[in-house]
DNA sequence: CTGAAAGCGCTTACAG
DNA sequence: CTGAAAGCGCTTACAG
């Protein structure tokens, strides 16, 4: 008899008493006198006997375990940012005796890929989601939570949507944006650009809008053709720039990049075309991941705790599956400035 | 009736046949006819019905998920080494329909987190597990692999031990390091000192012994106290390069880190005691890590494909899945020396 | 090619 | 404080 093959039938046996008493003992009820139970924990112990969790499930327990999804990533191994957040959610969860079951959705638009993430749920592989680098409004994640599973989601703001089990996690954009184009302006910038990030995503579009809402607060004009679209990682903020460079005559002072990942492609571009930074041009990012503090400049960013932030979502996603309580919960992460080398006054 | 309560009783009930066609027709078995099979085929897709796994498991089933055990890492949402194989390994995992469970083990002969392992396995959560980390001899993963579980391990090589259910993944420590000492020798070094890693996992004592090997086959004495214990990170190379400056009078020309995070540590106490690399001594790592390329001096290391190595595992340890030999594998990824700033001829 | 019935390992009313 | 029995959602001999 291998060790996974013993049931709480061979535990009942060998203690002496009904399935029924392994339950109770297993599920820590107190009707059971305590002799008992300590036969039956101790039989439990040498068997080295763990209940099967389909059986517990089927039966209409939890599962314990959580689902992450991480949407949209090219090459994801690379993607150091995105990795510490998976990192936090599974210490946490870990710490917590929850399991995690990670899932990388390259394009979330395709259907099979779809219906991956709606078989983890419908087919209680977990208890609840948690989803990282979708747009706002996806409408794969609005249906899971329609239907009622408890669904934790980084970077979101719908206007109205404060529907039960919704857990939404944001770090502060408006804020964020703000307090880099007045440390720009301080600095005695007038002309600056912004390399954006995809703006589907709140923190994408929020910061978009932002930038423009301070500008126009601190009188500074914008430049269109000094505003580029891009996605959020390196290769895509190096063709931004690339093509920045090459349709421009005069340039910006300063760059805004919307992420740090577009700040490193950006720089890589200058430097192939020639432009020094921050002799040249200034360049300041957003999200300050490990990398920013060794290349050459340093990059001047804005610090945002993603460990953080993931410990907190999962707490809370855990804490609600564990109360009954299921209301919206909306938690926002601050941010600190990081003055390196990147951004010079003028 | 949410989704999630659909059940193959309701499937039959609208197909018109019994629930044992409906779960032919889920497990894909000829004996349907075509009318019947496509007739069940459209209910299930109307009704966006995923058979239980509970269910399907409690049955017999695999569980289409995999373990992913992480071992004795302290901060891990900063190793980004680890981070890449883990996403290296749901990558894999994904395009090939499996789940991947994911455990940090900060430490484990804790008999917590032991318990925390086996469970995962006994309460047949996953198909197969996968270790990272661990010291050569792990009693936990022995255990599981005498249990008949299927484990792929990184990093082993135990003498004799080529039973069924072990799946190998190594790196060429011994080619490696060997291609290493012989490029400081080339570079005219022959003072040479080693920082190494944690000698009871398998790459540390490895490396640590080939070093002495290619010395001695170069004609080049080893200072015993040139010769410093570390573990592999970023932390514990600092402090043993600070315990290296403070003992020597009279300093290596190089020094071979047996990672690329302990070389990190080295150099910042190296940089603290005003020691220049390579100028004063010249530095040499191995992993060539993402972070590598960055620094200042650029580290010059050998690069591993941990990305690669866990693709291979991942497949191998699917493909022994399901096919039913489930002969011990051992596989091994080489290397490439990768020359950057850290090193300087003689 | 199809279905009725048993059973996987649990938990939960129910009865005592 | 304890146990016999039913049932969660599947799959699999078995029978036809």
């Amino acid at each position: 008899l291998k060790i996974a093959d013993v049931n709480s039938a061979e535990i009942a046996r060998l203690a002496g008493v009904s399935r029924t008493t392994v339950s109770r003992v297993i599920n820590d009820y107190p009707n059971v006198r305590k002799k008992t139970r300590d036969r039956v924990l101790q039989v439990i112990e040498e068997q080295n006997y763990y209940p099967s969790i389909s059986g517990r499930v089927l039966r209409g327990k939890k599962t314990f375990a959580i689902g992450l999804f991480i949407i949209g990533f090219g090459d994801i191994a690379e993607d150091v940012l995105t990795n510490l957040m998976i990192s936090s959610v599974i210490k946490v969860a870990s710490a917590n005796n929850y399991y995690v079951l990670t899932q990388m959705i390259p394009n979330i638009k395709d259907r099979k890929e779809m219906r991956n993430v709606q078989e983890v749920f419908y087919q209680k592989r977990v208890d609840a989601g948690i989803f990282v680098g979708g747009a706002n409004h996806e409408p794969l994640i609005e249906g899971l939570i329609a239907e009622g599973f408890v669904i934790g989601v980084v970077d979101q703001d719908i206007p109205g949507r404060q529907e039960p089990n919704r857990i939404v996690m944001n770090y502060d954009t408006l804020e964020g944006t703000d307090k880099i184009i007045r440390y720009l302006a301080e600095l005695k910038h007038t002309k600056i650009g912004m390399i954006s990030g995809d703006l589907k995503r709140h923190s994408g579009a929020s910061k978009y809008n932002q930038f423009f809402k301070t500008m126009e607060q601190l009188g500074l004009k914008v430049n269109p053709s000094w505003i580029v679209q891009s996605d959020f990682n390196e290769k895509s903020g190096h063709q931004a720039m690339t093509g920045f460079i090459l349709k421009n005559k005069e340039f910006p002072t300063a760059i805004f990049a919307a992420s740090d990942s577009i700040a490193y492609g950006a720089l890589r571009a200058m430097q192939e075309h020639g432009l020094k930074v921050p002799e040249d041009i200034s360049l300041i990012g957003y999200d300050d991941q490990i990398i920013s503090s060794y290349i050459n400049p340093a990059l001047t960013t804005l610090r945002i705790d993603y460990k953080g932030m993931m410990k907190s979502l999962t707490m809370q996603v855990i804490t609600t599956l564990e109360s009954d309580n299921r209301q919206f919960i909306s938690m926002c992460s601050d941010s600190q400035l990081i003055i390196r080398e990147s951004c010079s006054p003028l």
